[in-house]
DNA sequence: CCCTGATTCGC
DNA sequence: GCGAATCAGG
């Protein structure tokens, strides 16, 4: 493989975006991440400047010209819920107050209006598993959660990055809902003890039922 | 041990 | 220029 204009510009644009080496390697495919740090430094951006905050909302991000922060490693799993809007993330300033006062929604498949701005925020992309029911768990895990839940960060939407556990909490329906906000788990999209109750081995499902 | 980026240096 | 090996660190 070599370092076509293309590729160098995926390189460019995950690096910007804060993504690790070995995830622009992956991402790229047929070079290790060794490669692309060798690359990165070459093309001289080893100094990860130049691009958005790579840290979340408590940041000293110079309020002036925040565009909203995307998330990519998306949380598609609220699927439209008509109340579920960005009020409750972090009030980042309107950009446009939106001179006409009706606005047209985007319909989806099912004919359900998709707000523009939430489609920018929220890509394609895999869906949060299922809230598991209760007794699907085991109870070492759930107590765990239970634990977690009162020490988590309790972050908005907004604060979502790679490395914050996307664990939702509560009703988005409510003003009560946030995000677990913990340190996630390499490559995984939770901390360890969501990792723990949405990712359960087959066989200790297995075992547990019956 | 998993991971991270940084540097070196033979190719 | 490239990237494996290595280093230094979390």
């Amino acid at each position: 493989m070599s370092w076509t204009d293309e590729r160098v510009e995926t390189l460019k644009r995950m690096w910007g975006e804060g993504q690790s080496a070995s995830q622009i390697a992956k991402e790229l495919g047929g070079v290790t991440r060794n490669a692309v740090i060798g690359k990165v430094h070459r093309l001289g951006l080893s100094n990860r400047a130049g691009a958005a905050s790579a840290e979340p909302a408590t940041a000293v991000v110079p309020a002036t010209e925040v565009a909203p922060a995307v998330i990519d490693k998306p949380v598609s799993a609220f699927e439209d819920k008509p109340h579920m809007r960005t009020e409750s993330a972090t009030p980042a300033r309107k950009p446009k107050p939106d001179p006409d006062a009706v606005e047209v929604e985007e319909l989806d498949e099912n004919g359900i209006p998709i707000s523009a701005a939430r489609r920018a925020i929220i890509p394609a992309g895999q869906p949060l598993p299922p809230q598991p029911s209760a007794n699907e768990i085991s109870p070492e895990a759930l107590a765990k959660v239970n634990e977690v839940e009162k020490t988590a960060k309790r972050i908005g939407l907004m604060e979502l990055t790679e490395k914050t556990c996307k664990w939702p909490v509560g009703d988005p329906a409510t003003p009560d809902f946030w995000f677990c906000g913990l340190p996630s788990q390499q490559g995984k999209p939770y901390c360890e003890a969501h990792v723990g109750v949405a990712f359960q081995p087959m066989s200790s499902r297995r075992d547990r039922r019956r």
